[in-house]
DNA sequence: GTCTATACCTGGATAGAC
DNA sequence: GTCTATCCAGGTATAGAC
């Protein structure tokens, strides 16, 4: 149907233009412009712009999380069952791993206006304060003090703090992410110290060859 | 004088709303309110809402820098006059060094309500997108690069590629920077973990006891 | 479900009295 | 250098024709 095709569009180039100009400096009539109609004709599918934005922030969760799981990395909310994943967790596996992950978080051009758009808005709205952090911050170090966690027991890793590791090993990305969000040029210069950053990782706590 | 008293106040107001609210989201008459004068009489002290935001830019470098030197930070322009730095970087200097560096940057704050304003703004303002970058990301792994670079050459530290190292070390600072920086009642929390990241850093890098 | 027209408000900025 | 008064542009949102 052609409505679901127009409210999706609204919602596609908010998005663009709340992450380029922020929340206050995009008008609804600017959003108006970009999809081809009125402004007066966005009221039809939305009551407010503020609705927009809630329907922005609500169904961006979904979206990562199913990207997520097609690209392969692992589904967040249920970090008991990952047995099967620390047992392969080899150099190679930790390399695609990375590689995957970090392409996702920067090409996807949904995930990378989302994120703009969050690290904006963060300090004048809860909702999105707690997304950020949650799917940029939060998870990642849990999802990877459980990984490590387990390669310790199994003997894969060197004994140690499994959360101090997850910092070493995420905060170079998150690092990474943040300087290299707004030159898609450059993301092979990026990717490139990335893996160096996973060799360097490698040797460090990987016991065996 | 009083008159360069009500100046200060104003960009002192300005830069504490744009950090909350954003520059779009703060109305001069806000600023005003807040600096306990009618918002027509901001006019006689700046001739628009973009040039309080510009002074502000344009002066929170040299304060930054200002405050650095006081603190015992190095300063980033001349980065090639640092032997008596890194002669004398032993663990507890780099310890030392890393907790003033980040109490500066969590607890002073102009800096907070900078860097805030900074991130928010970044994607929208040129020149703030710059200066974000340099502060934040650029001159500190310039720095460590040269200071790891002359460790190693005499021997203190490991042999390897002193810009990997320098990520390894700043990246952590950088993400607990981010992740604490609204949560002013955890600063000890962060800097909790902060020592054990650079007391591991020690145990993987530096040669001597 | 899109348009035109319009209501209403807020924001940035100026003029001029004190 | 602060105030009151005012202007004008642009923003959100609604009403009603098609």
């Amino acid at each position: 149907m052609e409505k679901i095709s127009t409210k999706q569009r609204i919602i596609e180039e908010a998005l663009s233009l709340f992450s380029q100009y922020g929340y206050n400096g995009t008008s609804v009539k600017k959003i108006a412009e970009a999809v081809g109609i009125k402004d007066s004709s966005i009221y039809k599918h939305f009551n407010s712009k503020q609705e927009i934005f809630n329907q922005i922030v609500a169904t961006i969760s979904q979206r990562i999380e199913k990207k997520s799981l097609e690209v392969g990395l692992p589904n967040v909310e249920n970090l008991e069952d990952l047995t099967n994943y620390y047992v392969t967790f080899t150099k190679d596996k930790l390399v695609e791993y990375t590689r995957k992950m970090v392409l996702f978080y920067l090409t996807d051009s949904y995930v990378v206006q989302f994120r703009k758009l969050a690290i904006r808005e963060q300090y004048s709205n809860e909702v999105i304060y707690e997304v950020y952090r949650k799917y940029y911050m939060e998870s990642s170090i849990e999802f990877l003090t459980v990984i490590f966690k387990g390669m310790i027991k199994l003997g894969g890793l060197k004994n140690g703090s499994p959360e101090i590791m997850a910092y070493f090993f995420y905060s170079p990305i998150f690092f990474l992410l943040n300087k290299y969000d707004d030159k898609e040029n450059e993301v092979e210069e990026a990717l490139k110290l990335l893996d160096q950053m996973v060799e360097e990782f490698y040797k460090i706590y990987f016991l065996c060859a």
